[in-house]
DNA sequence: GAGTATATGTTCCATGTTTAGACAAAATCG
DNA sequence: CGATTTTGTCTAAACATGGAACATATACTC
């Protein structure tokens, strides 16, 4: 039960109707390409001569093309099979981490093309953008079969204004208030995208072509790496707020007596669960305090810590069920707060999920209200599936698909 | 940029376009009248001739009327004016609380109808149920003369199913899985909704019709009583979630090693604010002991202590300092997680608002991650607005002028 | 007081969209 | 080969907005 915006509404026009089932008949193809016209009339249920005047728009705009004629399944003529006509279109995602800046190219589907690079990221921003738009047109003219570059979408690890094209904050970074996309949009004359990485990991999930991915309600997207990152969908939408900084779940406390938080908040969810978080708490030493200790302290990550979990190490092991149980109870205010139908995680932390699932279950069990939201369902997201990057390029590819804005 | 459903979408049919404006239209007159429909035409960027047309099916249907002749701003035609038809059809409003049930009756424009009446809460669904049907019976024979019930709207302190029309759990009423719908509906011959009572305070300001109490953006309500319930609105609807569970921040900890809430777990919000958290606090015991230390202790009201705090009590200020600061504190993790353009703010508490502002403010200000986030607009609502009332009635009225589902 | 200007609300036709059904093309089966 | 079935196209009807003309009603001007 919507209540319409009596001061900023959409009067259905002529041409409303048909937007609305165009995009449909797009989603739909996208969803079961290959595809037939009758076979799309049946899913929308509309007649075939409606399906075919939407599909004929959306072929002349070569947003689909007709692909060979299918196999006929009983008798009667054979179907003629449509698909997203992703060949001669491309999309470049970056993924700017604290310490590597990685770079990958996709279809308009978001299917991966080539490999990931990476290099290490530059704080300064004049050498950053330099070499972004290097390896860029580098990756583009290696590519040059696939066509052209329809976009380039950035996911940055803090508080973004999209529209503005402007980082406000990144603390792993130490930027403030910094202009990303215009000077990348010029210097590879391609329009560039920036968003904060919770909100492209969620975008990710969202726009995901494999559909056992797809969370059919409202899902959420908590991203642990040296930081954390949560993006949250609710109707099929991120959830972005006054000043697209909504999601920051991050830094709801678990005690506000607890450890001093990068924030400069304290006991801040992600000052227990972080990597760094679990890294200071095997080695014993304060959050916020920067410096290592030792040469180990320095060099060891959070799989290093994994792999000694797993050989037996009791320290480490105690470090890692630490951070799951608190991983758990932050879930709980997400369930309590959003009542999502889904939870994705990412980061390194998943690498070790047999391990700590039971004691994130039962962390999470202690502070949910219900049964069912206790049962939550919780699918860890791999590294190899680039969340980042495919929000990143869901940022430039999804738009085209995107449900008209009505009433 | 909303994602289009595959599994669940609605094909824009025939009279998808009509039936979007006229829903527009009907939301415009609500927003705006007395409205002619030369200025409905003008406000939707559509011909009048157009708007005739949708007038006339509102007309014809008898959800608006024609009033008098207007006065005309300069030369030409006088405009006749359009007003929401709420003359022959009144709502009533329930809202059960642990101490006593109110009842109000309202109009279609959730416009009050003689006064609130009440009593006493029975914890026993059949006699309740019983004592419900009498009153509302007999209010409805006193008002007889504005026509026929649509339906009456309850707000309960608990989880609710409306679609069941079941209280999953009311922890202080003691009910679980307790059909509240069905019974009321035999015994009144009127529909019932129910709806919890955080999400009902939200949407009475979602639909409220004073210009000024509809947020333009995302909302959250929070309302402290002897519970806190919170309902949060985003894109002009209240978030539910899978179960309906949403918006619980009621439970989000401050400190997972604080004082034992009634939820059974520890250090939730509302065991840091609730009006029995602050009174806890004031008499110096622990929440989850039920049972008074004094007879002072069993009948001191917040309000009371409010009261004290104004005569310069120290001990009674500085109990309900505390709640201000843990109530700023909380309302960082909401806007730290919603990022509204607005939180209303409900219940006792607010009586002290002008003592405690300064203390929620800056106890927001310790964890809010901007400068924007820490300067999110609060309003109060004060009691006499009934919000939970008004809510309760807004899930008979609102219906009506909802958006029409489309894409 | 008559004429002019202006605003409201209705009406008619053009355009564009879904709905319904007929039809040709193509493939299978007996 | 003919009957049957399926796909894809095409046409007319029903219904929506878009645009302009028209009747009605009021105020201003001469």
């Amino acid at each position: 039960m919507r209540k319409i915006n009596p001061h900023d509404f959409k009067v259905a026009r002529r041409g409303t109707s048909r937007e609305i089932n165009r995009q449909i008949a797009l989603n739909l193809i996208r969803a079961h390409q290959p595809i037939s016209r009758a076979d799309l009339a049946r899913l929308m249920n509309v007649r075939r001569g409606v399906a075919s005047l939407l599909v004929g728009e959306l072929l002349s705009e070569g947003l689909i093309f007709e692909g060979a004629v299918g196999e006929a399944v009983g008798r009667g003529r054979r179907p003629t099979f449509l698909f997203i006509d992703s060949r001669q279109r491309c999309v470049v995602g970056v993924d700017i981490r604290a310490s590597r800046t990685f770079i990958m190219v996709t279809d308009l589907m978001g299917h991966q093309l080539g490999s990931v690079t990476s290099f290490q990221t530059s704080r300064e921003i004049g050498p950053l953008t330099q070499e972004l738009a290097r390896r860029i047109k580098q990756v583009l003219a290696d590519y040059k079969e696939i066509g052209a570059c329809e976009g380039i979408g950035i996911a940055v690890p803090g508080m973004v204004d999209p529209a503005a094209g402007k980082v406000l904050h990144a603390p792993t970074l130490y930027w403030r208030d910094i202009n990303l996309r215009d000077p990348l949009a010029a210097a590879v004359g391609i329009p560039v995208h920036i968003e904060n990485s919770g909100k492209a990991c969620a975008l990710a999930q969202l726009w995901a072509t494999r559909s056992d991915m797809v969370a059919s309600g409202n899902s959420v997207f908590v991203s642990v790496s040296d930081g954390v990152g949560v993006g949250i969908v609710v109707n099929g939408e991120v959830l972005r707020g006054r000043h697209n900084t909504a999601g920051e779940f991050a830094h709801v406390p678990l005690s506000i007596d607890g450890p001093r938080c990068t924030c400069g908040a304290t006991g801040c969810w992600e000052a227990y669960i972080s990597n760094l978080a679990t890294l200071s708490r095997y080695f014993g030493r304060d959050l916020t305090d920067p410096k290592p200790q030792s040469a180990e302290d320095a060099s060891l990550t959070v799989e290093d810590l994994i792999a000694r979990a797993r050989t037996g190490e009791a320290k480490a092991l105690a470090a890692i069920n630490s951070t799951a149980r608190y991983l758990g109870l932050g879930l709980a205010s997400i369930i309590n707060a959003v009542d999502p139908s889904r939870i994705y995680i990412g980061g390194e932390i998943t690498t070790a999920w047999g391990l700590i699932e039971p004691i994130v279950r039962s962390g999470l069990r202690e502070r949910t209200l219900t049964d069912f939201g206790g049962a939550t369902e919780i699918r860890v997201v791999p590294a190899e599936d680039h969340p980042r990057l495919r929000g990143a390029v869901a940022l430039v590819a999804a738009p085209a698909f995107a449900a008209p804005m009505v009433a």
